[in-house]
DNA sequence: AAGACGGGCAACCGCCAAAGA
DNA sequence: TTCTTTGGCGGTTGCCCGTCT
């Protein structure tokens, strides 16, 4: 198979996306969707490839991503999951809705890699899971016993009945999870249960989809992507660049849950 | 105040598998 | 059956920014 020619020498642009691109790469897929990757940035007007597109889509500016710390109970369960999984973060991320893999990778790498050295270090320390509630202040890692170093067996860990329990404005989603133990002979057994996830979940306005492009335009100019300038020539604007920090907070600023009332 | 350093994270790279020709 | 294309995944890199000296 021949390797295709890498982006650089395409003359396709590599690096940080700019909120033009961003814009341009929401509006292509609320018009037209994203059936073809490839032929995505060419026809969208990206100087980007495809893989760059669906990355950008897929780790960052899809609508239903959940943006902003791990609580303490995600990360729990990644810990978990992560025990069961390995490396599998797209597996490890199918079940926690609203991150990618990406993200829980990288949280694992910096977080919750150095978490287990200490808790290897202090065997005091436990996963602890259950009814943990994710509003609280976070325990510190002494404060949650019992634990069972992971090669010595253990109970099946529980994962139903997350709090909270959801308000009018979250939702609920069951989710089919592999359950394992260690039996006495120290072998895995692992068995699929399905567990309800209660999960605080900004409700989306899929209405936002519908918004067109032209209503976009209208109310937050960006000139420079009618005129296909090269990203970064907006500064100086300010009502261009007023429109391009509205955007960018509404579909990516810290925090990021869509203000779609806005709309 | 400025340079060094390290952590966090977005993005890229390379490989693999599935699908289609 | 083989080859090509495409999407997806996990590992890794490199930039940015905050902290330290």
């Amino acid at each position: 198979m021949v390797r295709a020619p890498c982006c650089e020498k395409m003359g396709l642009k590599k690096g940080p996306w700019t909120t033009e691109e961003d814009h341009i790469l929401i509006s292509y897929i609320k018009n037209y969707g994203h059936e073809n990757w490839r032929a995505l940035p060419k026809q969208a007007g990206l100087l980007r490839c495809g893989k760059s597109c669906r990355l950008r889509w897929t780790n960052y500016l899809r609508p239903d991503i959940k943006r902003g710390n791990f609580s303490r109970e995600e990360e729990e369960n990644i810990i978990q999951l992560h025990e069961m999984l390995g490396n599998r973060w797209s597996a490890i991320a199918a079940r926690l809705p609203g991150r990618t893999d990406n993200e829980i990778k990288n949280v694992w790498h910096t977080h919750l890699k150095k978490r287990l050295k200490q808790r290897e270090s202090n065997p005091e320390i436990n996963l602890q899971v259950t009814n943990c509630d994710s509003n609280a202040p976070r325990q510190s890692e002494s404060s949650s016993l019992n634990n069972v170093p992971s090669n010595q067996g253990f109970e099946s860990p529980t994962y139903a009945s997350m709090s909270p329990q959801p308000s009018s404005s979250e939702f609920s989603s069951a989710t089919d999870v592999s359950i394992a133990t260690i039996d006495q002979n120290n072998e895995t057994n692992i068995k699929d249960e399905q567990i309800e996830l209660w999960e605080t979940y900004p409700e989306i306005d899929e209405g936002f989809l519908a918004i067109s492009y032209d209503e976009l335009q209208a109310q937050f100019p960006f000139n420079s992507i009618e005129m296909g300038e090269p990203a970064g020539n907006s500064h100086g604007n300010s009502n261009i660049d007023d429109g391009m920090d509205f955007w960018y907070n509404l579909f990516i600023g810290a925090g990021g849950s869509p203000e779609l009332s806005e709309f």
